[in-house]
DNA sequence: CGGAATGATCGGTGAATTGCGATGAACATG
DNA sequence: CATGTTCATCGCAATTCACCGATCATTCCG
């Protein structure tokens, strides 16, 4: 995953709102989860809730499955995984600069 | 952490610029580290650069310790510890929807 | 004290984000 | 086919972001 890739999703997280919608989407996994659900859930107008749906969509957090009129959404657990690895190699890129050595200074 | 926080943070890493520094930072850890040096290492104005490095400080990832004409910026590995562990929560709180019951069906 | 260097901050510009209501496409149902 | 439901998308306004050059404060050095 490259530098551009991980900003992307982070922005993705950036915001309570899609975070909000991603929990949500969690504690709903195993029923329906349609964007009304969601939009009810929040404070906001159904087309704003669309747009942070959008976002998350667009950053491959969750996955959008046309249901009859409604469309089902759900968390992409395979993409969840990726990220919380490449955030793992980020963190640990940052952390203590990586010795170019195989040991430490015994 | 709270959610806004968490947002924050997650705003502040939601730049490839910013993951850049970071790296930068933490390549050059043991020695000098101003903004100049950072400046130099990018295709950046110095005033974008000192922009970016202030979301990183008032996100809390990076530290600034004057040092005589020039600053020195170093990275707080015990706050991206703490990241580190809100991430963690965050995922596992979005996995496979945390069951209320405190064992799985057999 | 008079430069020179470093770098934060200010003002401005254009693009992107966030929010909204309204519209329209897709589908189910009578 | 007409109607109702669901929701993505389209303007639109307000705010924030990313970037820049210019400026100003601080500090060092002669």
């Amino acid at each position: 995953m490259h530098d551009d890739d991980i900003a992307n999703i982070m922005r993705a997280l950036g915001h309570p709102v899609r975070l909000n919608i991603l929990r949500f989407l969690a504690s709903q996994q195993q029923g329906e989860c349609c964007c009304g659900d969601v939009t009810e859930s929040l404070p906001l107008a159904q087309s704003t809730v669309s747009q942070h749906i959008k976002v998350l969509l667009d950053a491959g957090l969750i996955e959008r499955k046309a249901h009859g009129t409604r469309n089902r959404y759900t968390i992409r657990h395979d993409r969840l995984e990726e990220v919380s690895s490449a955030f793992g190699g980020l963190l640990d890129g940052l952390s203590f600069r990586a010795p170019q050595k195989e040991a430490e200074p015994a």
